[in-house]
DNA sequence: TGAATTTTCTGACGTCGCGTCAATAATTAG
DNA sequence: CTAATTATTGACGCGACGTCAGAAAATTCA
């Protein structure tokens, strides 16, 4: 089942190796500083080899995007069992967002760039639709979480406010504060630090609005974000 | 005082035809479609003469976001007049940021492709540094409406929370939903429509959060947002 | 084992876009 | 009207892209 042909092995070894060179070129110098020549000279092998396991720079690129979404997925997947009510299990989210922004920053760099459409015109459909498809998988497992809680009656939705439109508002405000964090200056221009924090008293207070019970006012964030850290992650 | 000297006039025009020919070229075929070749074609120069006035074309992507980014600036401070208690003021402030988006959708693009550490750092201090200062008046009219709100005791903020904190959340919450939104094929899988609602609601959700008076089930969104077309933009 | 065949690897090649700069054209000053 | 200054041009060198004919390695078969 696991054993693939030694072929096919090696294959993607290479492949391992390639994108191992690429990712500190790309974390160092960026976009216009990764070039195949580069590559091709780094992992010694000729260009045309790497030609063949990747057709542009663009798909090494939305490569070592995919090894870093399986992560975050794997890390939703784990926060979202955190034994606790519902809204502790979307605490356990938010934790795991930050965890994971904390420890692959790259990642963030790679989706930047993969916005670009004129980048991602030049990728194949297939490795979009994985990096889509981790997306999706984080998103339902945090829409799983929301059903649970309307479930348990810890949530109540307002008549046609589908759990997915909850899902989105907090997507996009970690995503969009996270953004924000990592690239604009506006945010010292304006006196702010620790914008990790601030994200999450935000979706806090998002789901506060929502009366998701227990309110934020009502348990101890700072006590709840440790047990998480321990029993969930194994984090001191 | 508004006199040029014919000379520099002229430069300013032609600075201004460029921008004209590259803006639809770079809608139409994106960052990897615009080159300075083509641009010199298409405007009937030659390419050194282009480089007189941009020094590459990531600074005409950027002189482009400048010249939207002024637009935003003036919707915002137009917005921030509405008369009416502060909660609707930041309801015309939602409208401006909605509108801003529909009207200029290219804006985005620019962004984008301008957050590439790879590509900002080809530009210019000088033009970055007036991004980053729209960008900041911009919030800088948002914070003053928060301040507005609290002098009028319709919000008050726990301890140690600054107005900014509050409009980095609105920020980040509505940037990131116009970013999933133009461009993430994510939502459609999951089933939503109407993004731009979906942003309103959620803008909404989070101020009620913070208890800023009234709150969205105290007031009739549908008509304010009828008055401030009409009385702030004039639409009808 | 060794020749034949298939597979894999290579780097030179044509192309394109960048940014420069010496030469040329236009403008202004004297 | 000439000299000096300023603006414009496009050819040039460079680096990166993506390809492909041929070299090298691996595999098959007698």
């Amino acid at each position: 089942m696991n054993t693939l042909s030694p072929k096919k092995q090696q294959m993607l070894e290479r492949e391992e190796r390639i994108l191992a060179v690429a990712r500190p070129i790309i974390v160092q110098d960026g976009y216009h500083g990764l070039s195949m020549e580069r590559i091709a000279a780094e992992v010694e092998y000729s260009k045309g080899t790497i030609y063949n396991h990747f057709s542009c720079k663009e798909e090494i690129i939305i490569a070592l995007a995919i090894q870093t979404a399986n992560i975050r997925v794997e890390l939703f997947k784990r926060a979202a069992q955190f034994k606790g009510s519902s809204r502790f299990r979307m605490v356990a989210i938010g934790y795991a967002a930050e965890k994971f922004v904390r420890d692959y920053p790259d990642f963030f760099l790679f989706e930047q760039i993969l916005q670009i459409p004129s980048v991602r015109s030049k990728v194949s459909e297939k490795r979009q639709n994985v990096v889509d498809n981790c997306e999706v998988q984080c998103m339902t497992v945090v829409t799983g979480i929301v059903r649970d809680a309307i479930a348990a009656e810890d949530l109540e939705l307002p008549p046609g406010f589908s759990p997915e439109k909850l899902v989105f508002g907090m997507w996009a405000l970690t995503s969009g504060g996270f953004t924000i964090a990592s690239s604009s200056e506006s945010l010292r221009h304006i006196g702010l630090e620790n914008p990790f924090d601030l994200i999450s008293d935000h979706t806090a207070t998002l789901l506060d609005g929502f009366g998701w019970s227990p309110l934020s006012t009502d348990y101890d964030k700072q006590a709840t974000i440790q047990r998480i850290c321990e029993e969930v992650f194994g984090d001191e």
